[in-house]
DNA sequence: GATAATATATACTGTATCGTACATAATTCA
DNA sequence: TGAATTATGTACGATACAGTATATATTATC
């Protein structure tokens, strides 16, 4: 842990992330200026300009924090439940609390609210989004096959094609947290989305 | 059919509606200016402004205008096809169709992909979204009690319920094709949706 | 303490875009 | 033919934002 020549930095980067990722949530990746993301930290524009590059470099990187945030509070969150039913209820339930908020309308995923639509004009931000699925449905497969072969079997289903459909599940919740529900609405919705899996 | 004195207008409304509708659906609404749709139609934005008003207007005469042709290219797809199943193949396979192109990625749907990330900022536009979910999922009840109801009993669910599952499948089928899938594979897509419906 | 290295803030340039004022063109009706 | 009405295009003002130049502050290292 060398401490590096140099003024230190006044703000922490992971907190800068966070942060971003809340405007970006709210106002969307265009509409989300530079300024005021510099303004809420107490920053000025130049110091992350230094630190993170551009808009669009920015995004990224905020995006790519976003998944693994995603990635280690909803995924795995279907490990470990016993059958493929329970296992679905609690990552959908897991998702509805990391898309909502305690109080107030549920603001949606940062991919699907604002990466996905950005996707027609920055191709790179696309590729970030269709790794985040692969890689969402790899994992959800590989935990099929790993504890719920039994039902896997007995829904007739390949494990390759559940996990896509369970990750549709995902996308589908993202999309009603987005019109605004409350945790709660949305919470029961995603046990009804669940039912349908057995 | 009584003409209205003075100059008569150069566009015709709906030629603008479905040209803006592909503006906003590429670009966004915040990156859709109103300079480029107005250029795109060969027009100059004082007659758009003239005719719709401002931008947030004219999005929101889009939106219904796309909502009712999205109504009756997708949902009436739902009935008369004899069994539940067929029906949602047919509904998603119709959606499919209207979320693609066909050659080149898909650019998804309006409302998933455009106007629902616009809602956080625009009460309006999430109303709109609202409404035409509640109509979505009311007609596909309604169709389900009258059509499909052996089905609806042998799944052990309440119609309501049924339609609600489905119009999810519908938004999930709408994030794929934001991805940018062929149109042969949001196709096949939509195929692997609706078997889990049975 | 001097130097190199990094971060910071103020202030600026350039550009894009929204929305409008103004003058002009085309049509209906008296 | 003239008045009223509506649409059109050019041009403009205001604002907001991206990205940067420049000078200054703070640290490590020598």
């Amino acid at each position: 842990m060398k401490k590096t020549p140099g003024r230190p930095r006044k703000f922490n980067e992971d907190e800068v992330l966070q942060l971003a990722a809340k405007v970006f949530l709210n106002k969307g990746f265009e509409a989300s200026s530079y300024e005021s993301i510099s303004e809420a930290m107490g920053l000025s524009k130049p110091s992350l300009y230094n630190a993170f590059g551009d808009k669009q470099a920015l995004f990224k990187r905020v995006i790519a924090d976003y998944s693994l945030q995603a990635h280690e509070q909803i995924v795995e969150q279907f490990s470990g439940a016993g059958t493929l039913l329970a296992a679905c209820q609690n990552m959908l339930q897991a998702a509805a609390m990391f898309y909502s908020t305690p109080d107030g309308p549920s603001v949606g995923c940062l991919l699907v609210g604002t990466a996905l639509p950005a996707t027609s004009q920055y191709d790179e931000i696309r590729d970030t989004l269709i790794d985040f699925t692969n890689r969402l449905e790899a994992s959800l497969e590989k935990i099929i096959r790993e504890e719920y072969s039994n039902d896997a079997v007995a829904l007739e289903q390949d494990p390759k094609n559940i996990a896509r459909h369970i990750s549709s599940l995902l996308f589908a919740l993202a999309v009603r947290a987005r019109m605004g529900l409350s945790r709660q609405q949305l919470n029961q919705t995603a046990l009804e989305l669940a039912e349908f899996i057995c």
